[in-house]
DNA sequence: TATTGTTATACTCTATAACTATA
DNA sequence: TATAGTTATAGAGTATAACAATA
């Protein structure tokens, strides 16, 4: 009979993980859910989620951008963005407001407040990547977003 | 009044997003989202979800594992792991099998079935891996593993 | 007392479908 | 008819907490 892997490594060793970690798409998840954490914990004393973060910044980036466009933008549902608008909205970052020609829609912009805090967010998620990335030097911090930018287009729309 | 996003872009364009696409983290997201998505499209015929298949091939590589153990390498709880390898036992692709000296815990290893199951899935794994880094070379891809997995060890229990 | 596996429960996130008011 | 926003609902996926058996 094996040993089973406790016995071998004991008790507060990795366990072997070459069968997941030969793949990039593991790689990228493992990575992924470190930044995805860590985001949280920066976004914490803003008050916004992930989610409400990029849609403060679309929203900032592209004034009078409708709810559907968000919803295209941040690629969900338009019913999820109801709540996400409302979110930001209550907490008086964006507004709704009305469009002449179409009553059916509105066009979301952000409010002084709400680019204001889009604009310290941005530093504090700028001092966030900092650390995530402090183990690459410039060149390979750029050469790791130019591959993702070209497999995010490569793969777009295919 | 400015003009609104729509007007300016057209129905069909896509909305700036300096904003987001600035963070490494966004485009991680965006790269992840994709390699999950096809992923998923791609084990739909094994039967296997992605949880599943990172479970079952850590089980192959590590016979005799514990439940707790496979939790910690799939980095969920162990009450998620239940339903994870009862979903596994039941399609015959592992066991739970008795440890002698200790009867609270089970060594889990994969059937003979579960092992055939694993290599004809990590060879479609890599056809889909093929395809999403089908832009890069060799070379490229190489780069792309190395920073990440570096990414991975310099953020890992830190 | 501590640990393994288990169950029940709740929470988050998102999708689907049906509705309303406009176009 | 089609579209924008809304609502209600359901489904994944996962975490938390309590429990029984065993150490």
């Amino acid at each position: 009979m094996k040993k089973r892997a406790t016995e071998t490594a004991g008790k507060d060793e990795q366990l072997a993980q070459t069968s997941l970690r030969q793949f990039v798409g593991y790689e990228m998840k493992l990575a992924y859910l470190l930044i995805h954490a860590d985001m949280m914990r920066i976004l914490k004393p803003t008050g916004l989620r992930i989610v409400t973060f990029s849609a403060l910044g679309i929203v900032v980036e592209n004034p009078d951008i409708s709810q559907t466009q968000l919803a295209q933008a941040l690629q969900i549902e338009r019913s999820g963005v109801v709540v996400i608008v409302d979110e930001l909205e209550n907490a008086d970052l964006i507004s709704r407001n009305k469009v002449e020609g179409d009553r059916r829609s509105y066009a979301l912009r952000a409010t002084l407040k709400g680019r204001n805090l889009w604009s310290r967010t941005e530093k504090l998620v700028h001092d966030h990547e900092d650390g995530i990335l402090s183990g690459l030097d410039r060149s390979e911090r750029e050469t790791l977003k130019s591959l993702l930018g070209r497999v995010i287009e490569d793969n777009r729309k295919s």
